[in-house]
DNA sequence: TGAAATGTTGGGGCG
DNA sequence: ACGCCCCAACATTTC
């Protein structure tokens, strides 16, 4: 049997459910499609189609290495699919599961195209630990409260790798190159700013933190100068590395921090459970009373935000790591949309869509439940008065005000007493730093974000 | 996966 | 020695 494999979110030959399954089943063809409706979203950035066509590359030499080449095409993937299932006589397609909204709704397309011309199609689960629908609460509901859910998963037996295919069937569909960022109008972004995507950088990725950040992690993850963390978002999110061998290999070594970090990777499947069980989560908030808010609206407070230039420290290094690396450590995620909802007092919308503007590891799932949760607005959302003050933040959890100064220049010759407080130095030492004044007054800002909340409750 | 306001307690200075 | 006050340290409540 000839099956077409249509790679998407799963840029990898090793441990791929519905590609292991394919290898199982007959000679198979790899074939990728890029689609005008996605690259032209506004929200993209162009790290993350830089990641994206890195993965490509990797993954178009590893084809080449397993006797076989990269299939690519453009367009509409209910055409170019099914022109790459006719072209190359393949007898099915099989492909691995994606579960935002408008993919889905792409992919019945697809599958309804394709059985109408006769071909089969299979469909797997793997780009989650647990497939959504597989923990429900004893009502038989969505989990929408983090931790039972969590309890629920672990229930359940951790999902086993599968082998590695090595061998891929050679075929007449076109050798393309992939493309450059610039043919697909992008900037290329600076050189810092584009983690290398791929396979086999995700693999080396996956090592660095097993060999030196896994034992730092569960002391050091929420300390934004330490890069304890895995580094791994975006290899989850294009699938240049499977979650499966993520969670082996990391509960393979043991101990706390093993735990605490597979815990963390169920967050990510809560909130593609949360985005497939609930998809108004897009566009509107998930507990609905919070579409009445009213928020501000104030092009200069975003833009001071965007740019990193709002004169709270950590606020600013957060904003500036993410435009210059297309990265942000997860505790200035929530700072900084902490400020923006409620101390600006702007809709979580503005910087859910800025996010994925400039995020390489972007992913509707994650992001909007990021942001829900920080603006009270979602699932197991902290409660709207749970307010973030960015100057203890700032001391809390970067005491030596290290990681503001790698970010915020103007502020390197700073003092320790003065890096997450600048307002409090005196006059001539600000001049001396050309660091912004303050956009809003922290102080003053939290009673009207707590009257603007509670104006909606019911 | 907060922070501020308010309440309580206990040690020490001091008359 | 005793009572009073102050206030830091900690706990609890509130937003």
């Amino acid at each position: 049997m000839r099956i077409l494999f249509w790679f998407r979110k799963d840029l990898r030959l090793e441990d791929n459910a519905g590609l292991a399954q394919a290898a199982r089943d007959g000679d198979v063809i790899p074939f990728y499609s890029s689609e005008p409706a996605i690259l032209g979203r506004p929200d993209i950035a162009a790290t993350r189609v830089r990641f994206v066509l890195d993965s490509l590359k990797d993954l178009a030499a590893a084809c080449e290495r397993a006797g076989s080449h990269l299939a690519l095409d453009h367009g509409d993937a209910v055409e170019t699919v099914l022109r790459a299932a006719r072209a190359s006589q393949a007898d099915a397609v099989y492909w691995n599961d994606e579960y935002e909204p408008a993919l889905r709704a792409r992919d019945e397309a697809v599958e309804r195209a394709l059985r109408a011309a006769g071909v089969r199609v299979r469909r797997f689960h793997d780009r989650l630990l647990v497939a959504p629908g597989a923990v429900m609460n004893k009502a038989g509901d969505p989990f929408v409260v983090y931790s039972p859910f969590r309890r629920a998963c672990e229930e359940l037996p951790l999902p086993v790798p599968v082998p590695d295919v090595t061998r891929l069937a050679p075929h007449d569909l076109p050798r393309k190159r992939v493309a450059r960022l610039a043919r697909l109008g992008f900037a290329e972004p600076p050189k810092e700013a584009s983690w290398e995507g791929g396979a086999t950088a995700a693999r080396g990725r996956l090592d660095a933190f097993l060999a030196c950040g896994l034992d730092r992690y569960d002391s050091e993850r929420d300390l934004p100068a330490a890069s304890a963390g895995s580094r791994l978002s975006a290899d989850l999110r294009f699938g240049t590395i499977s979650v499966r061998t993520v969670a082996a290999r990391v509960l393979a070594r043991g101990g706390a921090a093993a735990a605490k970090f597979v815990s963390e990777l169920r967050w990510r499947d809560f909130y593609a459970h949360v985005l497939f069980h609930f998809p108004h989560v897009e566009t509107g908030a998930f507990r609905s009373e919070f579409d009445a808010l009213e928020w501000e609206v104030d092009s200069d407070l975003l833009d001071a935000w965007r740019a990193g230039r709002t004169g709270y420290p950590m606020v600013d290094a957060g904003m500036r790591e993410l435009a210059a690396t297309g990265f942000m450590h997860n505790r200035l995620r929530m700072i900084v949309a902490s400020f923006l909802t409620k101390d600006l007092l702007l809709d979580w919308r503005l910087g859910e869509r800025h996010f994925m503007n400039h995020l390489a590891d972007g992913d509707l799932a994650s992001n909007n439940g990021g942001w829900q949760w920080a603006a009270g607005t979602g699932t197991d959302a902290q409660p709207y008065f749970r307010i973030f003050n960015p100057q203890l933040q700032g001391e809390k959890f970067d005491p030596e005000g290290e990681y503001v100064r790698r970010w915020v220049p103007e502020l390197s010759k700073v003092s320790k007493r003065y890096v997450h407080r600048p307002w409090e130095a005196t006059p001539i030492e600000r001049a001396a730093w050309d660091y912004p004044e303050r956009v809003v007054v922290h102080e003053d800002q939290r009673p009207l974000a707590l009257a603007m909340y509670g104006a909606v409750r019911s």
